[in-house]
RNA sequence: GCCACCGUAGCUCAGUUGGCAGAGCGGCUGACUUGUAAUCAGCAGGUCGGGAGUCCAAUUCUCCCCGGUGGCUCCA
């Protein structure tokens, strides 16, 4: 057989004879490199010791390329699974696949529950089958036999019934005693498997579904080598330094009473300074992309819900309550309140896109078990909006949010890092989803357009639409690495439509029409969006978010009324100011206005008082002493303006 | 919701054969008057998440609640 063998840019070809491993034939080539664990063969990964009996290309795979590290992780699952056997006789292996997010890997098993302070044990075994530098051989079977095989492992067996047809072969890979059910490929030995940790157990259920067997989850994760692992735990550490419930927290931004509220946030004085300027911001965007501010109540009838069909679709997650021998329910959307807004009145053709905006505290209820920090809460304020348009002003209408989408998120907050989500109708299963066909099509293409027009890369999550029509989604990732859902671009013909609000325009021909609605939230929720940019900033917000932007400390009891001058006139000047005058060290004040993440310091001596200046220290340590006042809140005043993302007073040159 | 783990002062955490509840930070008071990342001393602060049980005795053991954290199909 003909075989290419390529390497870096190089490709060399050679007649080998048919049946010999791949390991084999790439030692023919003289390619020798310890880093190599599998190869491709005409781009398909597999295991060195496959033999080969067709032409075609051959490629190694390193342990340190992204196929490498795949293949890596997976052989881990497979040592973690053998290590739990080994201690725990009666567990019964199930799935265990590598994951991207975290990177690594998990295998759940049927087993007794076991808590953290078991995975040092389970650790330790792993080593010493590592240690062991086991060979991984890989056979094939047919059906029958892989039944036989794993008759004492329910779990396989269901796994075997569903994937492998009748009459056909599949394979396992076993290592000394551990045989597992596995397409593959995976590691020569044992022994490579050299940079990995267990990381934690949790717990999860039989195919996702918690009507099934409960499993144990261990997770895990491997590197190409000590370095890369060490460099990853560092990064984790990191992470949770960022994490908002604990900046929260140090910060005071933010409190909850889980025993008078679970899951709903309480927000202090520092975390509505914040607040508002997210909502400030948002304000003048929507004013500007034509949205009238409204205002709608917290509570209606369940009439309301009845008619939006929120009793219907969203009970669940309802706050009902009976008042006077009357239904109501707290509101967890704001749009019916905006549909009531939108019929005050008729409607012209020309009067469209009517578009209403509102900062609406909606209340949801969410299961216990999901709620996290502010990401995922019970009541929630939205920067929500609704805007009444022509299907012909759909792609328009929804570009100018795009748009905003980008300004927000990449230029004003410099979070880069966005997933958009095009969530269609399933064709399949067109019953669960209302309207028609055409009208679907039509909107869903008005979306790709708007989309596709800005060159901006999306997913396509078919299935997923709301019931009542596509949409467009923003994630965004936390500390942790997971992804949360903020902005939100969708199009509804179910509300308008007859059975439910029966919304009108008056067309050109003088004919009634519905119009579509757009629901859009470009934070998404004010709650989460704080959570994720306490995150993203560390909490070392930028000069117009600060909560505190200035803070004054004095030297000595001597130079006190001065700095209450310069506290006064920065007050004045609408910046929000705190200060420090007690009798601690110069030290000690500095040291905390750091821990605060203030951005500026300003410290007042004798000096500053002697030369009527002050001198200015900001949280990245450095220093500009003497200056004026005004030439600093000049300076101040333009980064706020500006929403510099930067603090670069101290930077400048004198 | 389900499962695992966890719940001690405002915050971070100690506290083992079950025997009167601890530290640091923060707060308050006083002394000190300090020039660039923790001055010193004293004081206050806890139903050991809540309830029930076992025991002479429970923060500690058992059970039930309430909360928090992580996870709940990235298939073999």
């Amino acid at each position: 057989m003909r075989i290419a063998f390529r390497y870096g840019e190089k490709t060399r070809e050679k007649e080998i004879e048919g049946g010999k491993s791949i390991s084999e034939i790439i030692k023919d080539f003289g390619y020798v490199d310890k880093d190599m664990i599998a190869a491709k063969f005409n781009g398909k990964p597999m295991d060195l010791s496959t033999k080969l009996t067709e032409d075609g290309t051959l490629e190694p795979i390193k342990i340190d390329s992204p196929e490498g590290v795949h293949i890596l992780r997976h052989s881990g699952a497979h040592i973690l699974a053998q290590a739990v056997l080994e201690l725990y006789r009666d567990a019964k292996p199930t799935i265990g696949p590598v994951t991207d997010d975290p990177p690594g890997f998990y295998y759940d098993i049927k087993m007794e529950n076991v808590s953290l302070e078991d995975l040092p044990k389970i650790e330790e075994k792993m080593r010493e089958i590592v240690g062991r530098n086991l060979e991984v051989i890989r056979r094939e079977y047919g059906k029958e036999k892989l039944l036989e095989m794993f008759k004492w492992n329910p779990f396989k067996v269901e796994l075997i019934q569903e994937n492998v047809p009748d009459g056909s072969k599949s394979s396992v890979y076993e290592q000394g005693d551990f045989i597992d059910f596995c397409l593959g490929p995976h590691l020569p030995s044992t022994g490579y498997l050299k940079a990995f940790r267990l990381t934690s157990v949790s717990n999860a259920y039989w195919r996702g579904n918690e009507n099934n067997e409960p499993l144990v989850r261990i997770y895990g994760t491997a590197f190409p080598n000590e370095k890369m692992l060490k460099e990853y735990f560092t990064m984790l550490e990191e992470a949770k330094r960022r994490d908002h419930r604990k900046l929260g927290t140090e910060l005071d931004l933010f409190i909850f009473r889980p025993e008078y509220g679970p899951a709903f946030p309480i927000f202090t004085p520092k975390g509505v300074a914040l607040r508002n300027e997210l909502i400030n911001y948002m304000k003048s965007l929507n004013r500007r992309a034509g949205y009238e501010e409204v205002w709608t109540p917290h509570a209606y009838k369940t009439a309301l819900w009845d008619k939006s069909g929120h009793m219907s679709h969203y009970r669940e997650n309802m706050f009902l309550m009976k008042i006077e021998d009357e239904d109501y329910g707290m509101k967890p959307m704001n749009c019916p309140g905006h549909i009531l807004i939108y019929q005050r009145k008729s409607w012209s053709y020309r009067d469209l896109p009517v578009k209403f905006s509102e900062f609406g505290t909606v209340y949801r209820y969410e299961k216990s078990g999901v709620t996290s920090g502010l990401l995922r809460v019970r009541s929630l304020t939205q920067d929500d909006g609704h805007a009444f348009v022509r299907l012909d002003q759909v792609e328009q209408e929804v570009g100018i949010l795009i748009d905003i989408v980008k300004e927000v998120y990449n230029r004003t907050f410099g979070i880069k890092e966005l997933r958009f989500k095009l969530s269609t109708r399933d064709e399949n299963n067109t019953s669960k989803f209302t309207g028609s066909t055409e009208v679907w099509n039509r909107a869903t293409e008005a979306l790709k357009k708007s989309l596709e027009g800005r060159n901006i890369p999306y997913e396509i999550k078919e299935g997923e639409a709301a019931f009542y029509g596509p949409k467009i989604d923003v994630d965004v990732r936390d500390a942790i690495g997971r992804y949360w859902q903020l902005s939100t671009i969708q199009l509804d013909f179910f509300m308008p439509d007859r059975d439910h609000f029966d919304l009108r325009y008056t067309d050109e021909k003088d004919n009634p029409q519905q119009p579509i609605m757009i629901h859009r939230a470009i934070y998404g929720s004010l709650d989460r969006f704080m959570g994720v940019i306490t995150e993203h900033f560390a909490g070392a917000f930028p000069v117009w978010l600060s909560p505190i932007q200035v803070k004054v400390i004095n030297v000595t009891e001597s130079s006190e009324e001065y700095a209450r001058k310069v506290v006064d006139i920065l007050s004045m000047r609408n910046i929000r100011v705190d200060s420090d005058l007690s009798s601690e060290t110069i030290n000690k004040k500095i040291r905390n206005t750091h821990g605060e993440k203030i951005p500026y310091t300003i410290i007042i001596g004798e000096k500053e008082v002697a030369g009527k200046s002050i001198s200015v220290r900001d949280r990245k340590n450095r220093q500009k002493n003497g200056v004026s006042l005004d030439s600093f809140l000049e300076e101040m005043e333009r980064e706020i303006e500006e929403k510099a993302l930067d603090i670069t007073f101290c930077e400048k040159q004198e």
